[in-house]
DNA sequence: ACTTGCCTTGAAGTACACATGAAGGTTTAA
DNA sequence: TTAAACCTTCATGTGTACTTCAAGGCAAGT
């Protein structure tokens, strides 16, 4: 497939996509004869990744250092491992800033059914919601948002 | 407390502070006779608030909008619902791609661990993660990463 | 009196992640 | 054969979120 085709099934600009190759977020991608990208499943599954991890706020250089890793051959598992673990860190810290976003929405979501047109029976749902707990938790950081 | 406190505490530059402030994402800062900034407990958490949230992935833009919903005591809840609910879909896709993310990461790890140095209790603790499970069903998106 | 070290505002600079434009090539279709 | 609709590379432009610089004020210590 080419390279439009490629980014209406990604949703990735043909532009982004070229610069994943360049930056080598993505492999190489095979040219037709004429010198025109010939984009396999192989790549655009590979498109997709590198959409997650930069949507989940991996930047562009970690994310093509993470893949480095992955094409050498070499026995640098010891860096491999640090990479890999200093990443993990960084991302569970930004899903849990992430969760507690999440709850803290859903605790302000509840609160405005709760003044304005929920019913009783929405209320008392959203009330067991896990966010209620959490997000009354984290008042205390977070104040009146 | 005056900016260099305030930002030794938080973590957060004070031209970044300055910047917050300017662009609404804290409220006015009190200044003293002279016209330094002073920062209270408040403030603080709303500097460390606003971290939170843009390390989860929102906006400066987003975050204002967010953030004068709930300055305004107008009568606009209907725009505050859709702007909340519509920022907590972007947050959950975040963080699910973030988890998968992590999940990878685990998968990868333990691999790693296989192959190299793990002892066989290394080994069979990190299988019974649930990290496992889930890694395995996203490789077929994510092919060889 | 002067240096140190904090602060102020406003303007300008920077880094990242693309987006856009220029100049040109190929293929399809009228 | 001429236009449309793709494609290529390379260069330059753009928006976001700050950072840094410039010019100066205030307060304490030597």
């Amino acid at each position: 497939m080419n390279i439009k085709e490629a980014s209406e099934k990604t949703g990735v600009s043909s532009a982004a996509i070229r610069y994943y190759e360049k930056e080598s977020l993505i492999p190489a991608i095979d040219r037709t004869p004429v010198g025109n990208r010939d984009i396999d499943d192989r790549i655009i599954r590979r498109i997709r990744f590198v959409t997650q991890m930069r949507s989940a706020g991996m930047s562009v250089e970690n994310l093509r250092r993470y893949i480095q890793l992955f094409d050498a051959q070499e026995d640098n598992t010891k860096e491999q491992k640090a990479l890999l673990q200093e990443q993990l860190a960084v991302m569970e810290e930004k899903r849990d800033d992430l969760q507690a976003a999440i709850d803290h929405l859903n605790y302000k979501l509840n609160h405005f059914y709760d003044h304005m047109e929920a019913t009783e029976e929405e209320l008392r749902a959203l009330e067991r919601e896990h966010a209620d707990k959490v997000a009354k938790q984290t008042d205390d950081d977070w104040g009146q948002y």
